[in-house]
DNA sequence: TCTTCCCTCCATCAAACGATTGAACTTATT
DNA sequence: AATAAGTTCAATCGTTTGATGGAGGGAAGA
């Protein structure tokens, strides 16, 4: 039995998938009580009650918005676990930092929707139990922080969070930033890298000095 | 001539500082367009068109909240930075991230409404033009990273971004993450300090290292 | 051709929202 | 006491917002 929004990830042409892109881009850029679905609608190029007819009410295609968001962005930190595995510490991150800040550049609404999540609340409670825990337990065993999910300890998921919501906000921040800079986006995405390298790598490559 | 936030600020018993300080709240939680000036009013005990008596209309008060955590924030900057002048770079460093976290895990809503104003955006244009720059440069020289400000680059101000950014996430984001570990308000606070200090001291001190 | 099912839009509703009006109340000044 | 200025609130206005009902259209099968 598949979900609505397995369907509409399987057919990117429906009309389905497309307000869900939509809902996607809209949402992250203005958060859910700045987005109207009159706004959805119009992005996608339909009538409001046609999104209505899709997705349920406002809030269920909030919520599809953001799993969909989190399965790509899950997908995404497989896929890069695969090509750093067995690399060296300082290599690894260096890959790591480098393809994730590509691919969230190409879809800067996941860092947008991620981070919405922690500062922000909706009105409505939400009711998204997150497996935020496995998820962060991923990025840890890929940085090769743990060996085993049973092990991760607070500290080192607080670790992983501090990664990853440094280039969240490097990611979301890009056209704050750059509209004091005026820099162009190439400058801007070269600049960020070399930034998240030179922060996050020295940390962890003390610390297995240190173990060793 | 004295602004009128600037009276609000002289006066913290006013009904108009009243209301400002319920707006930072409310609008650091829900965002500017999750806000009604309805929840603001019944925060403060007060009627609406009292607070529009006070401040005029809702982004007139929004933007009121906006300086006014600047200031908050700058003032702070202004003491940390006193505090620690002369000091060797990594307990410089040490006690500015100790502070600095104190100080905005008990205005929360400052972290909050500055990431805010990062990521997501209002759907009306907003005329404050922000001194962000000069703002960056306060931190870069209290991190001892400048000598005066004309010599800010590009890159040495993404880095004091990082490092506040970082701060930010984690007092922002403490509702959330403690609903996953189910920690207590003192164990995540110690655990922030410990992992801010973990990742950004010793990225600034190897290259203190590497160029003397 | 007729029927059925899926999909889309027009028209519309009730509730929520930002904002204003005008009356009443308080305080200070003469 | 009388006047004026400053402040508060109940009532209300016009608009926006989330959501729905029902009519129309087109494809597939009988």
């Amino acid at each position: 039995m598949a979900t609505p929004l397995e369907k509409a990830r399987r057919d990117p042409e429906s009309t389905k998938a497309r307000i869900l892109q939509s809902a996607r881009r809209v949402f992250g850029y203005y958060g859910y009580h700045g987005t109207t679905t009159r706004m959805i609608a119009q992005e996608t190029g339909i009538d409001i009650s046609t999104l209505h007819y899709h997705w349920g009410d406002k809030k269920d295609l909030y919520e599809a918005a953001i799993i969909d968001i989190t399965k790509d962005l899950k997908q995404k930190l497989i896929a890069v676990e695969k090509e750093i595995r067995g690399l060296p510490l300082a290599e690894r991150m260096a890959i790591a930092i480098d393809r994730m800040t590509d691919y969230l550049f190409e879809h800067p609404e996941i860092s947008n929707l991620i981070l919405l999540r922690y500062i922000s609340k909706t009105r409505y409670e939400g009711n998204l139990d997150f497996k935020v825990t496995e998820f962060t337990a991923d990025i840890a065993r890929s940085m090769g922080l743990i060996t085993d999910k049973k092990t991760l300890s607070t500290r080192v998921s607080m670790e992983v969070w501090a990664v990853m919501n440094s280039i969240h906000t490097f990611i979301s921040g890009e056209e704050f930033y750059r509209s004091i800079t005026r820099d162009s986006h190439e400058e801007y995405a070269a600049l960020v890298k070399e930034t998240l390298m030179f922060i996050h790598i020295p940390a962890f490559t003390a610390r297995e000095a240190r173990q060793t």
